[in-house]
DNA sequence: GCAAAAGTGTTCTCTGTACACCCATGC
DNA sequence: GCATGGGTGTACAGAGAACACTTTTGC
């Protein structure tokens, strides 16, 4: 999963900016927060720039005749390989200074022969529309293309060093998240087929960012008729099996 | 308040293009849907093109080195000549089509020897990042710029042909507003220094699209603690005067 | 006095929340 | 049997909706 690409590689995608200029619009970026559910903790995937300890959110651009909301589709299909997910737009940033690298990235990858200050695709302010996602963890094979070193899963709630506002995009897409909160939907774009009550309240109780009472949910998200009650699922613990559920089916909302 | 542009402003404007070039960032605009509360009405402030029955949502555009927001603010105060008013971005429109001119516009405006395909301005597709803001419909001057003819509120339920996808983009707006409900918020910013209780039921009727009970409502608003009960307005109606109220003393929450 | 509209109070339901109890499972 | 965790039931508080009643005003 993890690609290196060699120095020269980077230098010469960076430099020949003339094809980006040709192919999409200007200072306009689209990017892309995908959440995903697993080891009972909200994830998102993060991509690494090389030789750096920093991370970020993954993106791309928009053509010049392209709808953004058909872009982020496609950005989306690239970096997960996945099609007819649940994609939203939350919010526009458009700070002057949002994406300036710092002095201290510029340092270090001068150091590796990379001059970012010579190079106008990275010279350009970018105002970024902000998409969330909500995948099934174990269907997506990440991908990076040669800007990033690798991709990973990351728990929302201990973030690696971000570039750029990206943390600040993380939080605000986690807070429309929250805000919009709708039980089908969410859950059922980040659960996998089939799940325990407990697994599913992890869900909500990470989103909410705070603990809910085990019956009271139980009681609640049964009430809404969206779950299937099947077979029991036997772990090997000293205790009663859970049920396991699954989501009556319902297609999946896109935009 | 109504300003005639001669043709050959028009012309000059828009065939200048040079300045806009040099000072905004292309491709990109920022609308504004100015909202207003009058004669018991919701209202939003919109402005007309020359010769034509098409009224357009006011905008602008983000100089080089500006932040969005600030622009914004900006571009709201060239339109109302108001400081320090609620605004709040709500969506970015991005379809591929979205701000093309129709068909018949560009012969309307063929007849008055304005043609636009050949203004490089008028070519671009624009992206247009969503702003909504409340207003006191009492304090607003309308200003129009030279792209317009003249500037007027329109009942939100009344709206006339609007160009591009301002019709939706209005929409919403509106649908933003009604599913962030903030009762504090949106009353201060709407309503007049002093109203009446049906005055201010009238309005959240007319952003929640039903009616509401009165003694409930009263009952509810009330007990929010929000409100300063003043003395009774005698309207000459042959029924019990009204109290009049005034919102509790809060800042006017900017971005 | 009467109609119109404003102010106030009461009841009922529904939801959310806390607490309590019982049941299945493996050691 | 017993600890652990899952499933279910109950009781109380607060919000919302519907209804009823009283008060003020101009004619």
């Amino acid at each position: 999963m993890v690609k290196e690409a060699t120095n020269t590689e980077i230098q010469g995608i960076l430099f020949n900016s003339k094809d980006y200029f040709e192919q999409f619009i200007p200072q306009f970026s689209i990017d892309c927060v995908i959440f995903g559910f697993h080891d009972n903790e909200l994830k998102v995937l993060l991509s690494k720039l090389p030789k750096l300890d920093y991370w970020s959110v993954q993106g791309g651009f928009i053509q010049k005749e392209e709808d953004i909301d058909i872009a982020a589709v496609r950005i989306l299909k690239d970096l997960t390989s996945l099609d007819n997910i649940y994609l939203k737009q939350f919010q526009t940033f458009g700070k002057a200074k949002r994406s300036e690298y710092s002095y201290a990235i510029k340092q270090v990858l001068k150091e590796q022969n990379i001059d970012f200050d010579a190079i106008p695709f990275l010279q350009q302010r970018f105002i970024s529309i902000g998409y969330y996602s909500l995948v099934d963890f174990q269907k997506v094979t990440p991908s990076v293309n040669l800007y990033f070193e690798s991709s990973a899963w990351h728990d929302i709630n201990k973030l690696p060093p971000l570039i750029f506002d990206h943390t600040e995009m993380i939080g605000t897409a986690l807070e429309t998240l929250r805000q919009t909160l709708d039980y089908q939907l969410i859950g059922f774009n980040l659960m996998p087929e089939t799940f325990t009550m407990k697994e599913l309240q992890r869900l909500y109780e990470t989103i909410l960012g705070e603990p809910l009472k085990r019956n009271n949910f139980q009681e609640k998200i049964l009430n809404l008729n969206i779950l299937e009650r099947l077979e029991k699922q036997f772990t090997g613990g000293a205790h009663k099996a859970p049920y396991l559920y699954c989501f009556k089916t319902v297609s999946k909302k896109s935009i």
